[in-house]
RNA sequence: CGGGACGUGGCGCAGCCUGGUAGCGCACCGGCUUUGGGAGCCGGGGGCCGAGAGUUCAAAUCUCUCCGUCCCGACCA
C-alpha cells in the first residue's frame, strides 16, 4: 500500500515551533511547553514535570529498573537528609559537590547543631549503612539502588538536562575485589545503561570512560554513555564509577576474607536520571513537534475520530477499535473531541509526538478502512479495519528501528577521524571528532576548553570501553556537550 | 559568577524613546455555522504591566536595587 506524505498547504501557516535549524534551544523550550511536558517551578530551576512527559518517565523507570534487577540489584531507600559531616569524609567528594549543596541550617524554629544537607547522591549515607551491614566476605557484593530525587544547586539549569532538584535512579554496590567492582561497574553501563538507551529510547550511544577532569568526584574511573543531539552536541545520559577504595575507606566499609584477614571494599556507584527525558526530545524531536519512541511511550497509538455522524457510530467503532488494540498490547487512546477541528488535534498529536495515530472518519468507516499515519515520517497509508490490530506492534516496531536508523546515522555523519587539536576544532563545531588521546593530552584539553569542546569520553581504537584508564592508544572522541 | 538580551492576561508580542493608570494575535467561555491538516462569524471573561524603592500632580513608560528567564562562558547528571 503506498505510503503518502503529508504536503503542506499552498500558503503555508507559521510554523507550529521555531524551526531546529533556526533556533535549537529555543526550539526546546517551545517544544515543552507545546507539547505539555513540563513547567518551571515556582522555585529557581526547579520544574514541575507534567502527566504526558511523567508517563514516560515511569516507562523509562520501568525499564531501567527491570534491568537493575536483572544486574543482581536490589532496591531500597535511604533519607534525604545527610549529616553534612557525612560530605566532609571524603575530601575530593565534599569539594566537588559543596558548591552546589543546599543546606538546612534552621528545622523546627531552632537553629541546628550541625547542618544538614539536602542529599546531591547518596555515597555518604549509603557508605554509612554499608560499613554496618557488611562484615563478612560472605556479605558480598552487596548490590542496592534507589530512586529517588536529589538536589544540586546548578549556576545554570534547562529544563530537564539540568535542574536543581532532579529524579534518578542510583546504585551502589560493595565488593570485595577491585576486579568485581569493575566488572559491575561495566556491566551496569552495557547491559543496562547502554542497553536501556539502544533498545528503549532509540539512542545510540557511545560507551567509553571519562579524563580525569571529567570524572566524578572521588572516582577512580568514570564510565559514561554518550549521544548525539540533533544539532551536534553531546550529552551525558548515564554514568557509572570505580569509586575504588576512597569511599570505603572513609565509611570504613570492611570486611573479614575468607582467611580471616580484615580487607576493605571496593564500591560503585551509577546513575540515570531525567536528564534522559532531554535526551529522547532532543534526539529524536523535529519541526513538528517530539517523536517519542514507541517501547517508553505513555501513548503508543491515537485513535483520531475525524467527525462523527449523527448516531456516534464513528466513535463507536473507534471505541471498539481501541479495544481491540489495548488487548493487543498497545497503549491507546482515542481522541473524539470533535468539537475542535481535525487539523489542530492532528497537529496536537503530532507535537506531542505520538508514532502511531489512526483516523477514523465516516468515509473510512463506510469503506471499512482506516487512515493510518506514522509519525516519524508523517507519511499516510490506507489499511482495512480489520487489518488494524494486527499491523500495529509490526508498525511500532518498525517505527521504533527507524528512530533508532535515523539517529545513528546522524551520528555517524557527523563524526570525522582527525588527527590534531587543530582539525578537531574545526570538525567538532558540527558533530563529533575523534582523535588519538595521546595526541591531545592536557594542554589539549585546555586547548579544547577555549572553544566550549570537551572530552566527551576515550574509548578504544574499536570503539570499545577501555579497560583501563591510563592505557595507551585511547581514542578521544571530541565535542561540544550540554 | 562574568558578558549579552529580555520580563506587559495561559502562550507569543505591541505600547516605553516623546509619562496622562493598557492593546493585538493565539488560547479560554457562550451562541450559530462548520469539521478528511492549525475553522468562520457574533458576543464575552481574564492583566495592581516581575518585585521593591525613588522622581513626579500623574509611572507599563524615567532612575536605582533586587528577583526571574533565555543565549554565550566558568561549574555540573
Amino acid at each position: 500500500m503506498p505510503a503518502v506524505l503529508i504536503t503542506s498547504p499552498p500558503m503555508a501557516k507559521a510554523p507550529v515551533l521555531t524551526p531546529q535549524s533556526e533556533d535549537f534551544p529555543r526550539w526546546y523550550q517551545e517544544v515543552i511547553t507545546k507539547a505539555e511536558l513540563a513547567d518551571n517551578g515556582p522555585v529557581r530551576g526547579t520544574m514541575v514535570i507534567r502527566p504526558y512527559a511523567y508517563a514516560i518517565w515511569e516507562r523509562m523507570q520501568a525499564e531501567v529498573d527491570a534491568r537493575i534487577k536483572a544486574a543482581g540489584a536490589d532496591n531500597a531507600y535511604f533519607p534525604l537528609f545527610i549529616p553534612e559531616s557525612y560530605l566532609k569524609r571524603e575530601a575530593d567528594h565534599v569539594e566537588g559537590f559543596s558548591p552546589e549543596l543546599a543546606v538546612v541550617t534552621v528545622a523546627g524554629g531552632k537553629e541546628l547543631e550541625e547542618p544538614i544537607v539536602i542529599r546531591p547522591t547518596s555515597e555518604t549515607v549509603i557508605g554509612e549503612f554499608m560499613a554496618k551491614w557488611v562484615q563478612s566476605y560472605r556479605d558480598l557484593p552487596l548490590l542496592l539502588n534507589q530512586w529517588a530525587n536529589v538536589v544540586r544547586w546548578e549556576m545554570r539549569t534547562r529544563v530537564f538536562l539540568r535542574t536543581s532538584e532532579f529524579l534518578w535512579q542510583e546504585g551502589h554496590t560493595a565488593h570485595a575485589s577491585q576486579l568485581d567492582a569493575h566488572e559491575y561497574a561495566m556491566r551496569i553501563l552495557r547491559d543496562v545503561y547502554a542497553d536501556f538507551m539502544e533498545r528503549e529510547l532509540a539512542m545510540p550511544v557511545l560507551r567509553g570512560i571519562k579524563t580525569r577532569r571529567e570524572r566524578f568526584a572521588g572516582a577512580i574511573n568514570t564510565l559514561a554513555c554518550e549521544a548525539m543531539m540533533r544539532d551536534g552536541k553531546a550529552l551525558q545520559m548515564g554514568t557509572s564509577h570505580e569509586l575504588g577504595q576512597n569511599f570505603a575507606r572513609a565509611f570504613d566499609i570492611s570486611y573479614l576474607d575468607d582467611q580471616g584477614a580484615q580487607q576493605t571494599c571496593w564500591t560503585t556507584s551509577w546513575g540515570v536520571s531525567t536528564r534522559m527525558m532531554g535526551g529522547m526530545i532532543m534526539c529524536h524531536g523535529d519541526d513538528a513537534g517530539l517523536r517519542v519512541p514507541p517501547r517508553i511511550a505513555g501513548t503508543q497509538v491515537v485513535v483520531l475520530v475525524v467527525r462523527d455522524d449523527e448516531n456516534g457510530s464513528v466513535s463507536a467503532v473507534a471505541g471498539r477499535l481501541a479495544a481491540e488494540l489495548r488487548d493487543a498490547g498497545v497503549r491507546v487512546r482515542v481522541d473524539a473531541d470533535t468539537s475542535t477541528a481535525f487539523g489542530r488535534r492532528a497537529t496536537d498529536w503530532e507535537l506531542k509526538g505520538v508514532a502511531v495515530r489512526i483516523e477514523l472518519g465516516p468515509r473510512d468507516v463506510e469503506g471499512g478502512e482506516a487512515t493510518v499515519v506514522r509519525r516519524d515520517q508523517r507519511a499516510k497509508l490506507t489499511l482495512a479495519l480489520g487489518e488494524v490490530v494486527a499491523r500495529t506492534p509490526g508498525l511500532l516496531e518498525e517505527i521504533q528501528r527507524a528512530l533508532f536508523d535515523e539517529a545513528e546515522t546522524r551520528l555517524v555523519d557527523s563524526t570525522s577521524a582527525v588527527t590534531s587539536v587543530a582539525e578537531a576544532k574545526e570538525a567538532a563545531a558540527v558533530g563529533f571528532a575523534t582523535m588519538p588521546f595521546d595526541a591531545v593530552g592536557e594542554a589539549g584539553e585546555d586547548e579544547l576548553a577555549e572553544v566550549a569542546l570537551t572530552v566527551r569520553c576515550l574509548q578504544t581504537a574499536d570503539g570499545g570501553i577501555p579497560e583501563d584508564p591510563d592505557g595507551e592508544g585511547l581514542v578521544a572522541v571530541i565535542g561540544r556537550a550540554y
